[in-house]
DNA sequence: GCTTGAAATGACAACGATGTCAATATAAAA
DNA sequence: TTTTATATTGACATCGTTGTCATTTCAAGC
């Protein structure tokens, strides 16, 4: 398997190499004669260019990263997996790096890994996509970067991103939980170094309020995003004077929890609670009953992420910056957690 | 922020560059006092060795391939912390594909991979770690590979790689429930593309074999790993004349979806039915009860894998092809689906 | 025909490492 | 001490590409 050059594709065409980087690139002042030239020389030839050359030399690189730090595996391969598949048909790099976001040296960590590795462009999950020292490094240093985080896409400010707007879906959740009767509510909320947590809470109390219910603090817990969170949240619930009718979950993992919880004291789901939670994992498919959950694309989600961040990088767009952004709204799914039958 | 090349560390040492790049790739020939001043310089500067130049120059490369074709998301997702952990420490990238092991043109996808990226080695989980025709490619290219797949240990043979010893633990798994009285054990199995069906399978067998009970065709069930295959083959068992009383399935989610199924038709467990599953992956705690599993330590055996793998990769040891391989045995999880009050 | 500015092209250095090979330091043998 | 072998080190070319800058080409204007 003979290693085919530039070198090979500017003798074959009769050019010199240069112009051959001129034509593979894409860049202005090639005739139209030489362009076709080199074109079909490159087509014959089936050249790639050597992309650890271009990387080396070049300004402009091809290599994206993804920092995730999320117990949430279903979440993270998702995520990767949308990214890849964008990235990959685009010819870009993705390089992937789990990474502890409440680590002291964080930024420096982000920091060396874009030198280290000259990424053209960073995606940032949650909880990392909220931590404002990355952020601000990012903007300071000038790198084009993708958050995929929760909010409302804010037209207007310079904030790209991609936004799931979780406060909405919150608010829809409520909203079902109060249709069906509820009128005690509890929210078990995850890590609030999340910024889904807090908008996933903003969404609950305006439901509540627009229902004109009081919101008891008592009945709010803030803690993480796991299995055993929802166990303890569960816990704590069982020691009120009352238990409420109704659980909504930071996400489906601490409604797992807290639906194994209800289990063991015997409590039925959902007659005598009920519980939803958030992200439609899969395995708010695997309980019994299964959970009603808020369900986002996030497959989709990162695939629109790479291909905004791509265009970010494309200078061939006039001057101008445009607004990169985009957002998301869960979709409500009821199911045997909240509604007998469904 | 300046970036920090060979030549920063050489100065900073004392040496010159070259000094320094046989330090870093542990060549031989380096004086121990010249080698920890280099370290410290090293360390001094956190300097990181240039991918790009080092896989332009060299005729070695750093980059290593990781590929997977699998629905659990928390096996892949330990696979990869793993992997990377070890990479990086070590200064080797690695670069994470998904792919489809069915697809007609699966050998061809690995070949563009390995040489479009020029990966230095692959590392290959299930089902792609049992696919002989991948395994085939990677022989007769002479690229450096290791499956993490299922096994024993076959000393003496040229059979590198990481084996888990899915037969034994699920004798183990099958003797426990022997123990606790059952004799009427069905099997429902994961997809026999996975190597470790196989042996799970025989296991099981071998298992009901030495306690002299006959295995009966009509309890063994072959699909896919799926919390929807779970629940799908208890659906097939309870068509049968009468009931196992226990069942066991090829690995969590198969065990969750057999549980769910069995809580649709009132079934108690364990008491009516005991349910074992296979990996101890997260969502066999999140199950009620909790799942009698065995448990396999996933991010210490990809840590193994790339071990050996940079260690086949060094040409710094004398000549001789060392066996690179390792065996793991997964170790029995007792729970509540097998035995109340576990 | 001559100047001129822009378009088109190429020569050459550079990116950051490793491979080759020659030079030097050190230890062993005579 | 001198010779010889070996261990240690460094100078320099090199990998395949792109950036810089100088050069050539060409059409338009005088």
């Amino acid at each position: 398997m003979k290693k085919i050059t530039i070198h090979d594709v500017a003798e074959l065409a009769g050019v010199s190499i240069k112009t051959v980087s001129r034509v593979v690139n894409n860049e202005a002042s090639v005739s139209t004669n030489t362009k076709s030239k080199v074109n079909a020389a490159v087509k014959e030839l089936n050249y790639k260019p050597n992309v650890s050359a271009r990387n080396l030399r070049g300004s402009q690189t091809f290599i994206f990263g993804m920092l995730y730090d999320n117990t949430n595996a279903y979440f993270v391969m998702d995520m990767q997996n949308g990214l890849l598949s964008e990235c990959l048909d685009q010819n870009y790099e993705l390089l992937i790096r789990p990474c502890n976001s409440r680590a002291p040296d964080i930024v420096k960590q982000v920091s060396d890994l874009i030198h280290h590795s000259r990424l053209a462009g960073l995606i940032l999950t949650s909880p990392l996509a909220d931590n404002p020292d990355i952020i601000d490094y990012l903007r300071e240093i000038g790198l084009p970067y993708m958050r995929i985080t929760s909010g409302k896409a804010a037209i207007g400010t310079c904030e790209d991103g991609i936004f799931v707007d979780d406060d909405s879906a919150s608010m829809h959740i409520t909203n079902h939980l109060l249709t069906l009767g509820h009128t005690k509510i509890a929210y078990v909320a995850g890590d609030i170094a999340h910024q889904a947590t807090t908008n996933r809470l903003d969404g609950y109390i305006k439901g509540l309020n627009k229902a004109g219910i009081a919101v008891d603090e008592a009945l709010i817990l803030k803690g993480e995003y796991s299995f055993d969170f929802g166990v303890e949240g569960f816990k704590q619930l069982l020691k009120l004077p009352s238990l409420p009718t109704a659980v909504l979950a930071g996400n489906d993992e601490i409604a797992a929890g807290i639906l194994y919880c209800a289990r063991l004291h015997n409590i039925s789901v959902p007659e005598d609670l009920a519980i939803a939670g958030f992200e439609n994992s899969p395995f708010s498919r695997q309980t019994w009953p299964k959970l009603t959950t808020a369900s986002q694309p996030n497959t989709e989600i990162a695939r629109r992420a790479a291909q905004l961040l791509i265009k970010m990088c494309r200078p061939d767009t006039t001057g101008e910056h445009d607004i990169s952004q985009h957002c998301f709204i869960p979709e409500l799914v009821v199911r045997g957690s909240t509604q007998k039958g469904a």
